[in-house]
DNA sequence: CTGTTAGCGCATTCAA
DNA sequence: TTGAATGCGCTAACAG
């Protein structure tokens, strides 16, 4: 009564696949008593569930098939995480990776997997969002993108987004970049620092190189780096400075390279910065570089502040003073309201930030 | 004849959602002219196509459900990942990370997402990978587990295990772990070098810290692991050195921490070793610092030679002489043999390496 | 360019 | 404990 079994999918691909119904016939029981054998163990004897098990081991039958499984349960058993940027781009910045790290942490815990998405750009945005067969999704975007909140918003599924206006119709996550950017200078103003460069993430995402396009700012609903750039200025208001004591350079793609070539111009002027804001640690390294370039001692003749507090920061020398951000429960905390939504009103999360000092900053040297 | 439209989804989850038919019904037109609207835009007129699209819009209807469409077309568009250890730990080691972006950015070229699968452990392995909608499937452990590889057989598609016996009915790829550390070895002995301190990843993978379990290496058909260390022995023996030459501590975890305790220990032994061999670039940080602790100067007491060359091996001091291996290329080769799969047999990938000498390793301090 | 037809493979009622 | 029937939502032939 057993059809032919072998290496029948192995030798020829194109033999139709088995299915729950070659199985049931096989062991000769039904379709019901087959597909239970797989999903509740509970339902029948467990002698009969061990044959059926080992007919469609002998079957090459491997299970149910998973895309007809979900689209009948309606559940993928996955979650999607979109970056703004390339694909790679998630797993080259410490920052998102961090952030994909908490994000898996979770998924592991709710036995779900990880789908990430690719964004083929412009013309496209959203074909792979709204192809993707999952149970929900978190957007991580540096460039706050509307085409892809859109995309998400549209599948109408469990989403959080990270760093996205609130007008959106989805949970957010956020940490408060104006006032963590404003602890970081205000420390400085503290040490007696009165000229300033920042090292600017790219406002635009576009990979443009340069002065701070502070014309363009205005039209951005919300970016990490222009709210760090509102920081550092407010702390500066604060203290009765002007704002010509910042030059600022933005750096495309968070390279250190970049930064260092940026931070080189920076303190090639006079009167020269006597400090570097840098929005990420990526870039203050950068900066740090520059410095040994120049043969400037850091911090006698110039204090460095990151943002982040990647890994790298207390390894590098000296130790990077920066804004300590929980970047893995940032995912982490994404991936529980993806999991567990909110009844009613979407979230908004803001979480905290703490102003590390380690070894890149001190008295200014030209203080009183 | 427009069925009511609004805020349908947003105002009450548990109504049923909108399908291509009653988009099409809305739209007056039929099920295929729908579906083609999404899938094959020169199926139809533009001017109808527009408004088909408008009303999807207007009707909350965000496309095709992907669930219904991979059924139908028996295509997932993402491949499948499979860590050996936990999720998390695809974004924690370096190692991974760079695999993980050349699998990525593969992927990218080719449209696909990438489903990052967890191993829920012992008991229910597979059970992620017998549920993955996936066109094929990229198994990279670091410590090689038939269930996982008989699982991921099962399911018949394109496949590629990193490290992996030969014997596995899928295409493999790695780099010649033996001949490799063998030339890392060779490099110090031809320094002058005569009695080592192996610090290994740990063999079995089971949490273990201490001597190295040589006994139970035998059993093992495949780890990294393993092959190193013979290629270590392998270059003393062509010195005529004896293995008790040769000090061997398994570090859990490939950890920077526990390394620098198992060195701090290789190091405290009489006659002390004058060279680490480290099986990780990691574990060879971890012997820097020991090195350290201890107030050794490396390279002028100590040569260290770490495996890997990930970004941290030229960023720490001394920067690191250490064994290349092409991480990212790996992940892209894998992922491209996946989506390529040969004709035939299963292909298996040799990939090259190559010792990459830098400050840490130098003349053994008792050379005559 | 449009419409009709027929499953893709499964989980789940419900009745036996 | 088991079996028969139903449809999840869609795409691909094919005929108009």
């Amino acid at each position: 009564m057993v059809t032919s079994v072998g290496q029948d999918g192995q030798s020829d691909g194109s033999q139709r696949a088995v299915t729950l119904l070659d199985l049931a016939r096989a062991a000769g029981v039904s379709r019901t008593t087959a597909s239970n054998a797989f999903n509740r163990p509970d339902q029948l004897s467990p002698k009969l569930r061990a044959r059926v098990l080992e007919i469609a081991d002998k079957m090459g039958y491997a299970g149910p098939n998973p895309m007809a499984r979900m689209l009948r349960t309606g559940r993928a058993g996955s979650i999607g995480v979109v970056f703004g940027k390339s694909l790679t781009y998630g797993f080259t910045d410490p920052t998102s990776i961090a952030f994909l790290k908490g994000v898996a942490s979770v998924c592991e815990k709710e036995g779900a997997s990880l789908l990430i998405l690719p964004e083929t750009g412009e013309a496209q945005v959203g074909n792979a969002i709204q192809g993707a067969a999952v149970d929900g999704f978190i957007v991580y975007c540096m460039h706050y993108l509307t085409a892809v909140n859109d995309a998400v918003a549209a599948r109408q599924l469990p989403s959080v987004a990270v760093s996205a206006p609130e007008t959106m119709p989805m949970s957010t996550i956020d940490i408060d970049d104006r006032s963590a950017a404003r602890e970081a200078a205000a420390h400085l103003i503290g040490l007696g620092h009165r000229r300033f460069g920042v090292l600017a993430l790219d406002v635009l995402g576009d990979g443009y190189d340069g002065p701070l396009r502070i014309d363009q700012m205005a039209k951005l609903e919300c970016t990490p780096s222009v709210d760090r750039y509102r920081g550092y200025r407010d702390a500066l208001a604060a203290a009765g400075l002007q704002d010509t004591d910042l030059q600022a350079f933005e750096v495309s793609g968070n390279s250190e390279d970049q930064a260092r070539k940026a931070a080189f111009k920076l303190l090639s002027q006079r009167p020269r910065p006597t400090a570097i804001l840098a929005m990420s640690d990526r870039l203050a390294v950068g900066a740090l570089l520059a410095a040994t370039d120049l043969g400037l001692d850091v911090p006698g003749d110039l204090s460095v502040v990151g943002f982040d507090d990647i890994p790298l920061a207390k390894a590098v020398t000296p130790a990077l003073t920066t804004v300590h951000q929980p970047l893995e429960e940032k995912g982490a905390a994404a991936a529980r309201l993806v999991f567990h939504p909110p009844k009613g009103r979407p979230r908004h999360l803001i979480l905290p930030t703490e102003l590390v000092v380690r070894d890149s900053t001190g008295l200014a040297p030209d203080a009183p």
